[in-house]
DNA sequence: GAGTTTGAAACT
DNA sequence: CAGTTTCAAACTC
């Protein structure tokens, strides 16, 4: 990372209490637009980002699970709220799980948290900013915007870290000064931490950043040394597994009525981009979950400059697959709050422009469906870079208008918000707040926050997840928070909850072994196979569903007939395949035996376990390619150490293009009379981008979302080279099978802005408004359907295209498109990426893969669009 | 809210 | 790999 990075936070909240009005103001262009341009967080990249800047301090009360507005001195005293992340040493001896005694069932307990030696290194650098947003123009009530920021000391302490490459750079410096030229916040109070400091300084990223904070001497300086003694910090990232970027950026949400958040402190090398998922959810929202999308790249790389009119901030592309795509996918509910963590570590991968955005959304199914009628989003995630995509769960917020709601998702394309994660007391949020998204970030009521709580189910309100585990500290697949690779938040009723920021290491480490034993373990588990045609699934006919999404492992159901949500099947408003082994089904969203693509590998193998194996070998084989694509590039490009977890992360949907992944979740099942419900696929393409080694700038194309049924990377890799990427909002639309009216979306984001221009106003990739996820469309990725079998065809290349060999390009690369129309590969773009990159055939690129990484479990063959087999194993 | 049912995850 | 147990969500009352 030569430049320094600079993360900024960015937290949008509108006041619950906000009126349409001001919210209309807030999120109109220009404060935001004006706002966002002074901000420079990340220097090159952002400048032409706007995004708004919410400030909130949550205090999160363990005992009761709830964040409070402020905190009560004794907390401050203890300060260490944030003490929740481990240091180097505490990890050390902290492989197993935390003594129960930490549980912060009682606040007893939280105090002895806190007292924790491990945090108390940062107590002091907890700060309590209250920062007044007026600068907001007025976007938040003068009452209402009040913000609390609170700087977490962990947090603090992981940005040091992260920063330190940057204090090295500037010295002594880096703490107080403002590297962007933006203003210091002011600080009125911060004597101690836990002490509020009011920021009236308009400009929140000021405020936010740590550099601005130059009077936290505490925090910066205990947080400084805690770095510098201790080089390696223990990020708080739900990315288990994921590479370890430089920077993390987490970001909390608050469900703070009073648009609380705490913030820790940015992270000075990394860009952490918190969105507050509050803001974008609709009050009823209010987990505060995290996902963390992980993010690998350099800083200077990180986001080319987007021209994303309202793009909120601008993010790295993520290298490394931070993004735990069940998460984003499934786990995140739409309309539910989640925050999504992502972290940025210097990608030696990610070229110069290359960068990834992620943001949480909260898609609220009702919203959408009731907005945009049927429609699902599909992102299609290609690369592994990608996967930060994934995090695009964009957060929707139940908008009060679709266009509204859709809003935040064009922040994703571009800069999609980004959340970080933070320790309960300490959250930052930053969002990016579309002026159009303002609405939607207002916190939940305390009311939908009772009902919310009220409900049982795992899903708030809001469809946000949450859990009830009692005996597995949400350490396991059980718990659903876990399993969707987030932090358990306010809207948990778990015990003894080690799924906490403040247990990142056992959380990483639990993730490990989980993952050792089955690599997909935190794989999407809804998988979108891309269908040429729409499938006869009794629910498409209303556009519930994508005809082609499935269970990756498909369901197991005995008595309930796929019609309840034992189902994950139903519960995904998916339709049953041929992989699952349920019986009777009667699964409104397509029964197993209808599933088309069943059709052809019915014919071919006339076997279920044939069509069960295929979807998880596809799968396997994704992640193992991915997986060796990770290590290939990290081997080769090392830039940041990666995490056991993320080479042996599976996060391969995320990465995998290939892979459609839609987020069972995201869209809980509303009811079977909602039709529409709202699936969002993720549908990323991998775009060269993603992996250039060079760093080349890449143009990212975005990938289109396509229609389910077409949209081929291949094509788009074509347009994009060529032409400016379609429409998102078309894309989007196309995307879903069902009627999703996604005219909304495209209304509320207008291709334009969909679209991110590199700073020389090229187009470098396209994101659908929908699609949090920029769909890359890199060059090499290609979606390759298997007009047989419908199965994009795994053999896509996500790999970069230096690693691509030319020798197979052809026959691989042959995709059909949406149309049924050939497209030609993106030759331009190849010839751009260089000699080296010659269209790499995908066998060829795999070769490599596993060449590189022979300690790779073996590939499980994968069949090609052309249905043969891949070659993989046979040239390794 | 408590108890039951269900099926996935975990374990053996 | 199959069978069993554990678990938490979904569901019912």
């Amino acid at each position: 990372m030569d430049s320094p990075m600079e993360v900024t936070k960015f937290t949008t909240t509108t006041a619950a209490t906000t009126t349409a009005a001001s919210t209309t103001e807030v999120c109109s262009e220009s404060p935001v637009t004006n706002f966002i341009s002074n901000l420079s967080p990340i220097k090159n990249i952002r400048p032409q980002c706007s995004s708004l800047l919410l400030v909130e301090t949550t205090h999160y009360d363990y005992e009761s699970k709830k964040y409070d507005d402020s905190l009560d001195d004794s907390t401050k005293t203890t300060g260490c709220l944030f003490s929740g992340s481990i240091n180097q040493k505490d990890m050390d001896t902290t492989n197993s799980l935390p003594v129960p005694g930490h549980s912060y069932s009682s606040s007893g307990d939280v105090d002895q948290y806190l007292v924790d030696p491990v945090e108390v290194d940062h107590a002091n650098s907890a700060y309590s900013v209250s920062s007044k947003l007026e600068q907001s123009d007025g976007l938040l009530p003068s009452a209402e915007s009040k913000n609390d920021l609170m700087l977490d000391g962990n947090d603090a302490w992981r940005e040091v870290d992260a920063a330190l490459p940057f204090r090295e750079q500037f010295g002594d410096d880096f703490p107080g000064k403002s590297k962007f030229g933006v203003e210091p916040v002011k600080i009125v109070e911060g004597q101690k931490f836990g002490e509020s400091l009011s920021i009236d300084h308009p400009d929140i990223e000021s405020a936010l950043s740590v550099d601005n904070i130059s009077k936290e001497q505490q925090f910066e300086i205990s947080g400084l040394q805690a770095s510098q003694n201790q080089q390696s910090i223990s990020r708080r990232c739900l990315q288990f597994g994921e590479a370890q970027p430089k920077s993390t950026l987490s970001s909390t949400s608050s469900s703070n009525p009073r648009n609380n958040i705490t913030s820790t402190r940015q992270p000075l090398s990394a860009m952490q981009l918190e969105s507050s998922e509050a803001s974008y959810l609709d009050s009823s929202t209010t987990s505060s979950k995290k996902l963390l999308v992980g993010l690998s790249q350099p800083m200077s790389t990180m986001v080319p400059p987007c021209h994303c009119g309202n793009v909120p901030y601008i993010i790295s592309k993520p290298s490394g697959i931070g993004l735990h795509l069940n998460s984003f996918v499934n786990n995140v509910p739409v309309g539910c709050s989640a925050t999504v963590m992502m972290k940025l570590a210097d990608n030696s991968m990610g070229g110069p422009g290359i960068w990834s955005a992620s943001g949480t959304s909260c898609f609220s199914p009702e919203n959408i469906k009731s907005r945009s009628g049927s429609s699902s989003l599909v992102e299609k995630v290609s690369d592994i870079n990608e996967v930060m995509m994934f995090q695009s769960e964009a957060s929707i917020a139940a908008g009060s208008t679709p266009a509204e709601a859709l809003q935040p998702m064009k922040p994703f394309n571009t800069l999609p918000p980004i959340e970080h994660y933070a320790t309960p007391l300490s959250k930052i949020k930053v969002n990016v707040a579309h002026a159009h998204n303002f609405e939607e970030i207002k916190q939940p009521s305390p009311s939908k926050k009772r009902q919310m709580k009220k409900s049982s189910s795992t899903l708030d309100g809001d469809d946000c997840k949450r859990c009830n585990c009692k005996k597995t500290k949400c350490l396991k697949l059980y718990c659903d928070c876990f399993a969707a690779g987030i932090y358990c938040a306010e809207p948990c009723s778990c015990q003894g909850c080690f799924n906490r920021p403040e247990y990142e290491e056992t959380v990483l480490e639990t993730r490990q072994q989980i993952e050792s034993r089955n690599r997909l373990a935190f794989a999407p588990k809804i998988v979108q196979f891309v269908t040429e045609f729409p499938s006869n699934n009794a629910e498409e006919g209303n556009g519930s569903t994508p005809s082609s999404a499935r269970h990756k492992k498909g369901c197991n159901c005995k008595k309930s007939m796929c019609l309840k949500k034992y189902c994950e099947c139903y519960q995904a408003n998916v339709g049953c395949s041929s992989g699952c082994r349920c019986e009777g089904c009667k699964n409104v969203y397509g029964k197993k035996d209808e599933y088309g693509l069943s059709e052809e590998m019915m014919s071919n193998k006339g076997t279920e376990e044939r069509l069960a194996e295929t979807f998880d070998d596809r799968l396997e084989v994704v992640a193992t390619e991915q997986d060796f694509l990770l290590a290939e590039l990290y081997d080769s490009h090392y830039l940041t150490p990666l995490t056991p977890s993320f080479r042996g992360s599976k996060y391969l949907p995320s990465s995998e293009s290939d892979l459609t992944i839609l987020s069972s979740y995201a869209r809980p099942v509303r009811s079977l009379q909602n039709s529409d419900s709202n699936d969002i696929f993720l549908e990323t393409s991998k775009g060269t981008f993603d992996v250039n080694p060079y760093g080349q700038e890449t143009d990212y194309n975005s990938s289109l979302m396509g229609d389910r049924f077409s949209l081929r990377c291949d094509s788009l890799v074509d347009m994009s080279n060529l032409t400016p990427l379609p429409n998102p909002s078309m894309v989007m639309s196309s995307a879903s099978s069902k009627t999703m009216d996604w005219t909304n979306a495209s209304r509320l984001q207008p291709g334009t802005g969909s679209s991110c221009y590199s700073s020389d106003g090229s187009l470098r990739w396209h994101c659908s408004p929908i699609s949090p996820m920029t769909q890359l469309c890199g060059t090499k990725d290609h979606e390759r359907v298997n007009t047989d079998s419908r199965y994009y065809d795994i053999l896509e290349d996500d790999t970069p295209e230096i690693l691509k060999d030319a020798s197979t390009l052809n026959k691989s690369v042959k995709v059909s498109s949406p149309n049924q129309k050939r497209v030609s590969l993106p030759h331009t773009h190849m010839q751009e990426l260089g000699s080296s990159s010659s269209g790499g055939g995908l066998k060829s690129r795999r070769k490599f893969i596993l060449q590189a990484v022979p300690s790779f479990p073996p590939l499980t063959p994968c069949i090609d669009s052309k249905g043969s087999t891949n070659q993989k194993e046979s040239d390794v």
